[in-house]
DNA sequence: CTGTTAGCGCTTTCAA
DNA sequence: TTGAAAGCGCTAACAG
């Protein structure tokens, strides 16, 4: 009952000629004679041909592709990051597969040995806080299979393109913000420790007061450990109300953390930006909505997953990919001052 | 230099056996004697073997791929979704290859098209307010590939299923609950009028302010016709700031339009709920970060995309696909009561 | 400019 | 229980 799709051979048979010039005239070679090329696509568009995805792929090594692993899709972030990679790729005639590896390493094993089944033509991977190992990067790379890794890269694998923003030096300056506003007890709220972003925003924090001789309260300072949204909210509840000190701003390491906390100070009674300032990170879209609106660090979000599918796909085009320099592109940040400061 | 992939003859010249036999015994097919199968698991291993998919896929006319079309990739409700397919995908061995269709139709139709290369096993899909006419989609069906449509689906197309809510029963229902809340003036603010889901929305809040006789003000009315986010911010304000009634109760088609409801009616001076209630549409997630918090109606999203990855996948297992009895699943929602009511 | 032919790596009859 | 061989539909080298 099926109808058996059209194929090459059938547009063959019917014009009395061989595969390979049909194949050759639907890519407008032109080593085909014009007369024939438009039969031949005429023909085509009159039977309804369409090229078997995969019969081309098998055989001419290359399925147009891209391999993307988020460590989740319930983040803005990494949304962002993909429209971004979608959004080049397109224009590039790829298309692209995301995978989450759900905060997990053996999750983003396991989606890394899947991609390696050669569904894709190289990967763009932002590992999960758990990865502390690369070598199953490394092994992807070994079998020839172009990779780029974006944010909370921690360890530089070598033959890997990087796209990352300066976590520390940002998050300097959002602080260094706040004390010149006059902010003296400054909280800090970032995220799981294991992650290098939260590492370096956190690093940021302290050299920022140090540098200004700022005394630092423990107290004020929450690594949230929750990796799903609803629990980040209790965590920050809670953080606020057990502490003693009152700070006079907090700086915190997501949007979403920016938010919550926004929320927690304001049921608490307390006035932002008056009594306490707030400043998020990411740039998120949804600071902009809150009242009052969130101050944040400003990161290239889209431009970020641009890039790595333009570092990814120059490297598609590379003689040999064993060659490949590794290229590490760092992208600006800014503080965005809205009322939350 | 690269390393060329390991494949079934390699192991089977290892082993001096033959490629079906390793073939088999990878797939443990019962029919390879045990010590058999083990030796070729292990050398497979050992050599570091891995199948290629592609291949796989040509021989056997499987891709194990799931396509899923959306209309954006920054729409939280879609985001959800996907991960809703993408959840009971993998429990059943598939992937998902996520396409958006921008908003336009054209897209829609491309990237249909591009999916009817052989690459996906069947298409999940969520047509734009474009979509008037479902022919391709009809077209794609006749091809024998599942589809499975869900949200905002203006017309039935026979041999598809669909997964939605009762969007009039439940903005119906919404209403009501302002109503008996004692709200008099209460306006609304829904989406783009080609979009089905909007027009349902706005036929419950029609049906119950006729129910219960509450006169309706049309100045109170507004359709958003932005498609980006930060349009519909400034389409908000602009309303608000011209209508000359003011309302006691909003209710709006998306938890996006309450949000920034709320935020301008903060912004004039009101206070939420005592002089104004609002209620928003999808429950995902932000409502509940806002102060006040949103009041929303709340639609099973990541549920629909299990469901709708459970129909196609119940298709694919139909032994004849042109006898498929289209299946219609009609999801429940309920009405999230917060603050800002 | 066109045709012939040999794969791409795997699955799957059919025969042994 | 295993092997030989014919595809899956397309590309690309080579020959003419």
């Amino acid at each position: 009952m099926k109808k058996r799709r059209i194929k090459l051979e059938d547009i063959a048979r019917k014009l009395n000629i061989s595969i390979a010039t049909v194949s050759r005239a639907l890519d407008k070679n032109p080593r085909v004679k014009l007369s024939t090329q438009k039969k031949v696509l005429e023909t085509a568009e009159l039977m309804g041909y369409m090229p078997n995805q995969i019969a081309k792929s098998l055989s001419s090594g290359k399925t147009n592709i891209i391999g993307v692993i988020i460590p989740r899709y319930d983040e803005p972030f990494f949304i962002e990051v993909c429209r971004g990679i979608d959004h080049y790729a397109r224009e590039h005639n790829y298309k692209i597969l995301i995978s989450s590896s759900r905060n997990s390493f053996e999750f983003e094993r396991e989606n890394l040995m899947s991609f390696e089944k050669g569904l894709v033509d190289g990967i763009i991977l932002s590992p999960t806080h758990e990865t502390e190992t690369f070598t199953h990067i490394r092994s992807i790379i070994k079998k020839g299979i172009p990779v780029v890794l974006f944010d909370n890269i921690k360890e530089e694998v070598s033959g890997a393109d990087h796209v990352l923003i300066e976590d520390d030096k940002a998050s300097f300056s959002a602080v260094e913000f706040l004390i010149k506003k006059g902010r003296k007890k400054i909280g800090f709220i970032g995220g799981i420790k294991e992650k290098k972003v939260f590492q370096d925003r956190f690093k940021g924090y302290l050299d920022a007061m140090r540098a200004y001789d700022i005394p630092i309260h423990e107290e004020l300072i929450l690594h949230c450990s929750s990796l799903e949204r609803q629990f980040e909210d209790n965590e920050i509840q809670h953080f606020f109300n057990t502490i003693n000190t009152t700070p006079d701003a907090i700086f915190t390491c997501t949007d979403n953390y920016g938010l919550l906390t926004m929320k927690t100070l304001l049921k608490m009674g307390y006035k932002i930006p008056e009594d306490i300032s707030v400043i998020g990170f990411g740039d998120l879209g949804l600071g902009n909505i809150f009242v009052p609106s969130l101050t944040c660090v400003s990161q290239p979000n889209f431009e970020m997953g641009e890039k790595a599918a333009e570092l990814l796909i120059a490297q598609f085009n590379e003689s040999n990919e064993f060659n490949h320099v590794k290229k590490v592109i760092k992208l600006k940040t800014n503080l965005v001052e809205r009322d939350s400061t």
